[in-house]
DNA sequence: CTTCAATTAATCGTGCACGATTGAAAGTAG
DNA sequence: CTACTTTCAATCGTGCACGATTAATTGAAG
């Protein structure tokens, strides 16, 4: 039926919709006493991995581009989570690096994340197929819409 | 392991946000020809299912509330989907009415949807399991979060 | 009836997301 | 070297989300 198949998708939809909201709500509890939003936490992850990167490298890892990236880089900047400065080899580009104190805070930030999922007795562990799921989704609806852009060339 | 706690939680939550991004440009393919956001997209739905509800129950639906809906019914109501009055019995509520038009585009928009879904090769039905499982941790994050604020009463 | 509490939509300010465009810089071809 | 193309970050405008507050209306208690 046709109809089953748009309800499956409304409603798989609408519950990832739910469930990103709820999520960041989650995260939020933790990173508000440092000031932080679920964005913000992203990027300084992705910089605790390899500082350094430039603003395209950290939108290739997060899906994000320069129209959000930029002002939100600006922001940790001034809040003194890391700076900005334009590449010497290549001045079209920015890099990123982490300040002492972005450094520094990633120890007591994630300790702020774990004792949230404890205490709020987060039964993280049930979810680990969900996790596989739910990429596998992610994965399916990524390239479906970025194949479709490839068709326009 | 506590680190592996937060290492699941994170790869969770990232990959429902970027689902959930993913998920809002699929349907706005869809959505796009009709002027309508996936928000918007919902709201209709919500009053396909029963037209006449206030402001409140919609946002009981939809999890959202005056803040968000407020601009949104009323950029609503502008575009012509509905109209919104004060509920006679009681000034403070808000009803909200489809127009003909509001009515009259659910077989359009849903078909739309359905064309995209066909059309793109996203094979919906493999997903009947993630609906089920996304629900569960919708669930818990939700109960997580609307107890807390239980406590503090 | 009067006072106080509760409910409701609206308002305000901030921070994403994102489609679209811009301008600068770098790379490429002739 | 010059002209053209590509690749960047930045900018612009719109529409959510959402914490916090406000003002109007209703309900409840005395």
């Amino acid at each position: 039926m046709q109809t089953d198949h748009i309800r499956l998708a409304n409603q798989l939809c609408f519950s990832v919709y739910n469930t990103s909201r709820l999520f960041t709500k989650f995260y939020q509890r933790a990173l508000s006493d440092f000031g932080l939003t679920y964005s913000q936490y992203l990027v300084l992850m992705a910089l605790w991995e390899e500082d350094g990167q430039t603003l395209h490298q950290i939108g290739d890892a997060l899906y994000l581009e320069s129209n959000t990236l930029t002002p939100l880089l600006r922001r940790m900047e001034d809040a003194g989570w890391l700076t900005r400065e334009k590449s010497a080899h290549d001045r079209r580009q920015l890099t990123v690096h982490l300040t002492a104190e972005g450094q520094e805070s990633q120890g007591p930030i994630q300790q702020a994340i774990a004792e949230c999922i404890g205490k709020e007795h987060l039964d993280i562990d049930q979810y680990n197929d969900t996790q596989e799921t739910i990429s596998q989704l992610e994965t399916a609806l990524r390239t479906l819409l970025t194949d479709e852009s490839k068709m326009e060339e």
